[in-house]
DNA sequence: TCCTAGGTAAAACGAGCGTTTGAATGCTAC
DNA sequence: GTAGCATTCAAACGCTCGTTTTACCTAGGA
């Protein structure tokens, strides 16, 4: 069993992570997240002192990571002036593709991002973009760079459209089923493919 | 006061969406909802039976209308057989953006629908499949003429790209920030060209 | 060995939840 | 007028919520 070999504190985010998926953060009660965690109710105060805050950790968990490597992929897309917008793309999707497809749960967390997506809440927003912020910016100016003919408010605009396609396009690799003979992983693989040509010929669009 | 002019019924519904959108299906209490319509807390179980119900109805109330005039619109779309993508793109999207801009708060329900999407509510889901299925079947024919080189494999991924694209731009068009001296109203339309622009050049991406 | 600090445990807190009840209303038809 | 029905209302039901409290356990340093 996972209590076996991770600490309370992981055990709980895991937990959490699963049932915000399926639930929501409003949807899920901390008693079902300790229950599914196996430990006691009191643990999640006691070691993040909210649920909220648990909901901030949940995403801080993932995102440092995800981020960072996005960001990597960008500076190595960025390194080859021959590269266009599909590898800025590929750059953005194909680290939460790696995080989707990894053990221990991080194809809950799409949907957990979906669901952040979806919500307004002002107050996730914040943390999500005082924390991460910065690597959107980043990916913008890229972007800017390879489509010099697009006005400001038009790139802005379909990056937005991108972002909202991509991250519902995560969220739902599992409902579009997959034939048979193919894998879990080249069927992500070719979900990427489509969303990357999808989305650069948007991006490109006159 | 909404109080003077509508049904219980009415204003229960009208309340239930905007905190639905706001709050979420879980996070909205009847308790919140019926002080915000101005009825007593027993009115809901009394008109509608329970809170699923509720929501269910909150659905139908807009998506009735909605859908009748996207296959309106597919159908004048289709009559005209010069007509390209952009007309079909603008038969689906456009009744949702005339929804959005009405009075009486159809801006509240595509965050409803956002909200829909993003949760896997399998209750839901089958509620909504159910009562609107066939629009959607009727569009994928109407797509699946015009674009005959794409197989089906591939027309049903950027269908479903191009459905979540067009969820979450809906949802966020009041987060987008317009210039000034634009008109909210100028500013959806303007919304509405980018998308069918976007999605259309996706669609027809090689 | 005792002490201490970090972690876990069970139990309870008050508040809010969806739902139900039964009495009080208002309205329509006779 | 009054009987009958639909609606509204205040109150309460049992339950679950996030959080807090208090006691207990168990290393590791003095």
């Amino acid at each position: 069993m996972n209590s076996q070999h991770f600490s309370t504190k992981e055990r709980i985010l895991g937990a959490a992570e699963q049932l915000f998926a399926r639930l929501g953060f409003a949807g899920a009660s901390l008693r079902q997240v300790t229950a599914a965690a196996n430990v006691n109710l009191a643990a999640v105060n006691y070691h993040f002192g909210s649920k909220e805050n648990l909901i901030n950790e949940v995403f801080r968990r993932r995102l440092d990571e995800l981020n960072a490597h996005r960001l990597q992929a960008l500076d190595e897309a960025l390194k080859k002036p021959e590269s266009g917008l599909e590898h800025l793309l590929g750059a953005f999707i194909q680290p939460a593709l790696d995080l989707s497809q990894d053990r221990g749960g991080g194809g809950a967390f799409v949907r957990v991002l979906a669901r952040a997506y979806a919500e307004h809440n002002d107050a996730l927003r914040k943390f999500l973009s005082d924390n991460y912020g910065h690597v959107m910016k980043r990916f913008h100016a890229a972007f800017a760079q390879r489509l010099p003919d697009l006005d400001k408010e038009e790139l802005y605009w379909r990056l937005d459209i991108v972002a909202g396609a991509l991250t519902y396009a995560m969220a739902d690799f599992g409902v579009i089923k997959r034939k048979t003979g193919v894998t879990e992983q080249q069927h992500r693989e070719r979900a990427a493919e489509h969303l990357i040509r999808f989305a650069a010929a948007g991006l490109r669009a006159p």
